[in-house]
RNA sequence: GUCCCCGUAGCUCAGCAGGAUAGAGCGCAGGAUUCCUAAUCCUGAGGUCGUGGGUUCGAAUCCCGCCGGGGACGCCA
């Protein structure tokens, strides 16, 4: 219909042409023009089957490799100091996908977790902690050291200061006016609050690493703000030199105005009127800092939705700077929305705060264990094996529920959808699957590749299975791994309504049977491939 | 005031580089198990795609206005 348009013909004979054309080839066994100019293609049996076969016999199931050079993805962005809740699910599960599926696709991915270890939050809870315990070495100027060697402060207490702090600069303009001090002089590198920020990190990630390991997110690597700390002065001296930064009202900014621009677009901020540097400093640095140690081709940032003048602000100022020449980086903005409560507004627990990740997880695992036990799955397994399924069940509900919902669009958070089994879920495809492996357990298949046999009952599934690399196409030219879970689910449905329509195992036709089983067997290849760039793992039972 | 996002079934959401009768899950009504894991499957009811214009042979999809909701807008991240 696009060519009639160009062709300047009717959509019916251009229509017309092309089926001429396509009459020659084998590969149909039935060409219609429906409607205006449609063209129904039917692949004939023997096309799909030997088509089916290449992709079995191909380890990456006909997906091409169409990935180059190297990508550095910043995701995940936890504040050091805080703990880890819900908040921090989407950019983490959205951010491994992000990364999964570039890495399969051939790209060289740099996953950066990029903590938030060098702004304001630094000041407020080293200020806070001052009021709590002013006798700590940390806070005498004329001690001169050595601080404690283990952290002076547990992860609880600091879960527990962070909020407090926060609550209290947020009412209390002097209390804020001492968090800004303490963070300059963190910043300008004293040494008491050196010591604390170092205990901070520790303690902070020591807390994510577990969370992160319980979700399956790994990262490549682990630096944050503060990694940058060393490129500012001499970036703001040369940005300064080079006019590209100004003094003004005290501060010195980056304009970043164009003269094609129909909005306004505040400067961006360099250095604080205090002299301190705040994220846009770092995020600045950053990009310098990862140029020059990576050269990559892409920065990938899956970041919330709401940040996105900021991140258009730093955009501009690198471009400006010369920090990331068009020609050799594409910066990329990969927002995602809010999570928020059935009420609409950001999420927040019944009692008025955040809900913790950790806390989150267990309540699936808890979820997946008590229905385990009632359909009496797994009984004759040891406690520790028991766990990893119940594990894998929960952060598969988990990362399905957040993952299928379009990565930018706000997302209404409820626990109870969150950790359901039934239905459009994690947990329904992880048992389409296992049903697969036991079937395949059962008949004691041995991954035959025999010729395929397709009747009605295997078509549809057949043909779904080669839509696999149009899918991840889309997943990865958009950085949206919604499209996966899409797939997904429309195979997992697929293959029990097959697996419904068929008693695969008690079928006389021998190569029928072989067929079937070999089409299972790919089906849960393409599942497993799938769910695997989702950050899922299936288990062997459930 | 400027800018951004969203508005699709009772609820939660897909679909939006224009295309055929707008899909899914949950919920609701009904049905399926002597057989490979029922965390399943099948059937049904349920929609002026916020609204009014425009572009087009054709608009949920693109453009403009309006209404409603959310968000961002120099020294928080």
């Amino acid at each position: 219909m696009a060519a009639a348009k160009i062709a300047k013909k009717a959509p019916r004979t251009v229509a017309e042409d092309i089926v001429a054309t396509l009459k020659k080839h084998d590969a149909f066994s039935k060409i219609d023009i429906a409607g205006p100019g449609f063209i129904n293609l039917t692949v004939t049996d023997d096309f799909l089957a030997a088509h089916l076969k290449t992709i079995a016999a191909d380890p990456r199931c006909g997906v091409p490799e169409t990935g180059e050079g190297t990508v550095v993805v910043d995701y995940g962005g936890p504040n050091v100091a805080k703990a880890l809740h819900v908040g921090h699910l989407r950019s983490s599960i959205i951010g491994d996908s992000v990364c999964r599926l570039m890495k399969f696709s051939g790209y060289h991915v740099l996953g950066d977790i990029h903590l938030g270890d060098w702004g304001t939050q630094m000041g407020m809870v080293i200020s806070e902690l001052q009021r709590r315990q002013p006798d700590l070495p940390h806070f005498d100027r004329d001690y001169t050291g050595p601080y404690p060697a283990e952290p002076v402060i547990t992860l609880a207490t600091l879960e527990e200061i962070y909020p407090a702090a926060s609550a209290a600069c947020k009412a209390d303009e002097e209390r804020m006016a001492l968090a800004r001090m303490a963070t300059k002089e963190l910043q300008d590198g004293r040494a008491g609050y050196r010591a604390l920020w170092r205990d901070f990190l520790t303690v902070s990630t020591e807390g994510m690493k577990k969370n992160f390991a319980a979700l399956g997110i790994s990262f490549d690597v682990w630096k944050g703000e503060s990694s940058v700390q060393d490129l500012i002065p001499p970036m703001v001296e040369e940005l300064t030199h080079s006019g590209h930064a100004i003094k003004d009202q005290g501060a010195i900014i980056i304009p970043i105005e164009k003269n094609d621009d129909k909005k306004e677009v505040p400067p961006l901020i360099l250095v604080k009127s205090d002299g301190a540097a705040m994220y846009s400093t770092t995020d600045l640095a950053t990009i310098k800092d990862r140029m020059a140690a990576y050269a990559p081709d892409k920065i990938v940032y899956v970041i919330d939705q709401r940040q996105s003048l900021h991140i258009e602000q730093v955009f501009r100022a690198a471009r400006l700077a010369g920090y990331a020449p068009e020609n050799e980086v594409d910066l990329i903005f990969a927002g995602f929305g809010t999570m928020n409560g059935t009420d609409g507004k950001p999420f927040k627990t019944r009692a008025g705060g955040v809900l913790k990740l950790e806390d989150l997880i267990e309540t699936g695992r808890e979820k997946a264990r008590a229905r385990m036990e009632e359909a009496h799955v797994a009984e004759d397994m040891d406690a520790a094996e028991k766990e990893d399924i119940a594990q894998k069940i929960a952060v598969a509900a988990l990362k399905f529920a957040d993952l299928q919902n379009q990565r930018q669009s706000d997302y209404v958070f409820d626990i109870d959808r969150m950790t359901a089994f039934e239905g459009k879920t994690g947990p329904y495809l992880l048992y389409q699957a296992v049903r697969i492996k036991s079937l395949l357990r059962k008949a004691n298949h041995i991954d035959s590749r025999e010729a395929f046999v397709l009747t009605d009952i295997d078509r549809d599934l057949a043909l779904l299975l080669t839509e696999l690399p149009e899918v991840i196409e889309a997943a990865l030219s958009h950085y949206a791994p919604h499209y996966l879970c899409d797939y997904a689910y429309r195979l997992a449905q697929s293959f029990s309504g097959f697996y419904n329509r068929c008693h695969i195992l008690s079928e006389e036709n021998d190569a029928l049977r072989e067929s079937r089983l070999a089409l299972c067997a790919m089906t849960v290849r393409v599942l497993e491939l799938t769910l695997s760039l989702l950050g899922i793992k299936i288990p062997d039972r459930m």
